[in-house]
DNA sequence: AGCTTGAGTATTTTT
DNA sequence: TACTCAAGCT
């Protein structure tokens, strides 16, 4: 067989990297640990593409290739490029065991469900759902009234979580990550049983489920050896936003390491409030014997040599780490640097973007290949508002999701009942939409189902509160119709719509935006072959914005990006604009007195800095807002230039001021000049 | 029992 | 500003 051609096109370390391991003669291809250090646009995707037609040349089952990674889109889109690669010598390549861990882990339980006691039809509470049924356990338990202020449900359920994920005594969870919420150590313990139990009772399973049932499936020899005996390769990408419970997982289906390839960049490890832990990947050559081969890929092919400097400068300022300096393949010659632009408030900041915005495309760059980069979704509501003054369109990314609209929960709530009976969260919030019935009614209609075996013809008999009769026959009809088990998937949605389009408009203003997302959520729904599979996958995977919140911009059209750090992984444009560059932000206020989060926080800035091609405005405006107060107040903070832009770092960029910044009186250096927010926040701790 | 209203509070990032 | 919670009204 012809080796593949377009490895020539690799550099030397990719090609290592795609080609590791052997197939000695008459033996099967086999390949121990390997690690792949891959530099920020290095080339990652296109290295472990090549690995994988690599495997599949070398007599690999595509079949038998486990590939999982952060996102479904990136499981999409190394498929089609592994599918390229080796498009002239194979047909069809189809990796039907890739993607995320929870989504593999949601198929590999359902498989199995039998056998780790579970219906097969179990549900994924997505993050609200989850929160919601934590809440609701939280009410039972009194603690939503007790003396002192309990935690809310969603910091519960963070706690909950981080204690879940990182395997550690929540004791420990609590002094470290959320020292505020100590005190209530017996509290909390109760709950989370009490939530547990719930779970189990509604045959739901939340996020963090998903992984402990397949380290729980991977931890019993028999079910393990089963699992472990469908994949004989097994690639991890983003391997440095791996949690401890999924690096135990990939050791129980790979003890030895063999066939298992990491790859990640622990210079861009940024998930840590979701458990990941860099070390996973720091420590991942030396849990094997000899130990994993590391191949470190630095070539960049995305950014000019002006920004790789000031992205070195920045990480090489950091502590624990695989030093790797990267190197720019393309304007070689040409080092233009990237500015650091200081300017009055955030009004300024926005008209500040907003004009080089403009510019830059008169200069011929489409605003879709321009973004502006920012820690947290809040950081550009001044801008949205230039933006929508100015009619220049755009798309947000990260923040509030398509899914978390409470419309099109409502709407999905019918179909999770339908799909799970058991499934009391979907029950409580599908029987509240109809007049007169509130949780009161709603449990006592939800026990009646229950103690008529849940079965769905017991629904019509139910006598609802006065308010609801007139809609209650259309409902059970609806419900009945959903369940039944030999009924088609197709148009399902439909008529949950039509049936829930009326109460739309009693229940949420600006019914007529939501309408349209119900249309545009039936539209996805035809896609999936089967209603399960639907609601599986979209708790697992919520789809990017609806952009309605956003200002609907036609797909055809032009739009600039508006995205989170967290949520620009992975991806590159030519011009970056980063917000808020100054201490409290980078880093932020939130991380200060913990070292590794600091390091975390120049991470986050450095993934920032390295989406950039050729233009990179780093933005620091020098009076904060304090929130919090009348419309018309004036408290401020001054930001302080961030600790990360050190003199090295500096050195990198042109500094600038723009607009009246410079007629302020500003203390030069230091913490902050008045500390309102520390203040306000003492008052808590 | 459910719905409405008013008051008080606020720890970023997401599979 | 947005969200949650609890009192008071229907």
């Amino acid at each position: 067989m012809a080796a593949i051609s377009t490895l020539d096109t690799l550099n030397p370390a990719q090609r290592a990297a795609a080609r590791y391991g052997e197939r000695a003669a008459g033996q099967a291809f086999s390949a121990g640990p390997l690690l792949i250090i891959a530099g920020a646009g290095t080339g990652k995707t296109n290295t472990l593409a090549h690995r994988v037609a690599h495997l599949v040349q070398e007599g690999v089952n595509p079949q038998r290739i486990l590939l999982l990674t952060f996102t479904r889109r990136a499981a999409a889109e190394m498929t089609r490029r592994a599918q390229r690669i080796l498009g002239e010598a194979r047909e069809e390549v189809k990796l039907p065991w890739s993607g995320t861990f929870h989504s593999i882990a949601n198929r590999l339980i359902r498989r199995y469900a039998a056998r780790v006691g579970l219906d097969a039809n179990f549900s994924v509470l997505d993050r609200g759902d989850a929160a919601d049924l934590m809440d609701l356990v939280r009410h039972e338990r009194g603690l939503s009234k007790a003396e002192k202020r309990f935690p809310r449900k969603d910091t519960c359920l963070a706690i909950y979580s981080h204690r879940v994920n990182t395997q550690r005594p929540l004791a420990e969870t609590l002094a470290d990550v959320f020292p505020w919420c100590a005190e209530w150590e017996d509290e909390l313990t109760g709950l989370f049983r009490a939530y547990v139990e719930k779970k189990l009772a509604n045959q739901a399973l939340d996020y963090d489920d998903l992984l402990l049932y397949w380290h729980a499936m991977a931890a019993d020899a028999g079910l393990a050896r089963e699992i472990d005996a469908q994949f004989d390769q097994i690639l991890v990408d983003e391997y440095q936003d791996t949690n401890v419970l999924q690096a135990e997982i990939l050791r129980a289906l790979r003890p030895a390491g063999a066939g298992l390839t990491v790859v990640g960049d622990d210079a861009q490890a940024i998930y840590s409030f979701r458990a990941a832990t860099v070390e996973n990947i720091l420590g991942f050559p030396a849990q094997y014997a000899p130990p994993a081969q590391v191949v470190t890929l630095e070539q960049n092919y995305r950014s000019t040599q002006g920004i790789l400097d000031a992205a070195n400068a920045l990480i090489a300022g950091g502590e624990r780490q695989y030093r790797k300096t990267l190197t720019a393949r393309r304007g070689a010659g040409a080092r233009p640097r990237p500015r650091y632009v200081t300017l009055l408030d955030d009004l300024a900041q926005a008209q500040y973007v907003v004009a080089r915005v403009l510019e830059t495309r008169e200069g011929g760059t489409a605003l879709r290949r321009q973004a502006v980069l920012f820690r947290s979704s809040h950081h550009a509501d001044v801008l949205e508002l230039e933006l929508v003054r100015r009619n220049i369109p755009y798309v947000k990314y990260g923040g509030l999701k398509f899914l978390e609209a409470a419309h099109v929960k409502d709407a999905l709530s019918l179909l999770r009942w339908a799909d799970n009976p058991k499934n009391r969260i979907a029950a409580f919030r599908a029987l509240q939409l109809m007049p007169g019935i509130g949780p009161a009614a709603a449990a006592k209609c939800f026990d009646a189902f229950e103690a008529n075996a849940h079965a769905w013809a017991s629904l019509g008999a139910f006598a609802p509160p006065p308010l609801a009769r007139e809609f209650w026959p259309a409902f059970a009809e609806l419900m009945r119709g959903l369940a039944a088990p030999e009924g088609p998937w197709q148009g399902q949605m439909g008529r949950v719509r039509e049936w829930y389009e009326p109460h739309l408009e009693r229940l949420h203003d600006a019914a007529q935006v939501r309408a349209g997302d119900l249309l545009q959520l039936e539209r996805i729904a035809q896609q999936y072959g089967t209603r399960e599979r639907f609601l599986s996958e979209l708790a697992l995977d919520p789809a990017q914005a609806t952009g309605d919140l956003a200002g609907t911009p036609m797909l055809d059209e032009d739009y600039l990006i508006l995205s989170t750090i967290h949520s620009a992984k992975g991806q590159e444009w030519d011009a970056v604009y980063l917000l808020n560059v100054a201490d409290g932000n980078f880093p932020s206020e939130f991380s200060t007195g913990r070292p590794e989060l600091i390091e975390e926080e120049r991470r986050l800035l450095y993934v920032a800095m390295t989406r950039a091609k050729t233009e990179l405005d780093l933005i620091a405006p020098l009076k904060y807002y304090v929130t919090q107060q009348s419309r018309t107040g004036d408290r401020h903070v001054y930001g302080a230039k961030s600790r990360f832009l050190t003199r090295e770092v500096m050195a990198c960029l042109d500094a600038t001021t723009w607009g009246e910044a410079d007629r302020e009186q500003v203390p030069v250096g230091g913490s902050l000049a008045i500390d309102v927010a520390g203040k306000l926040r003492s008052l808590w701790s």
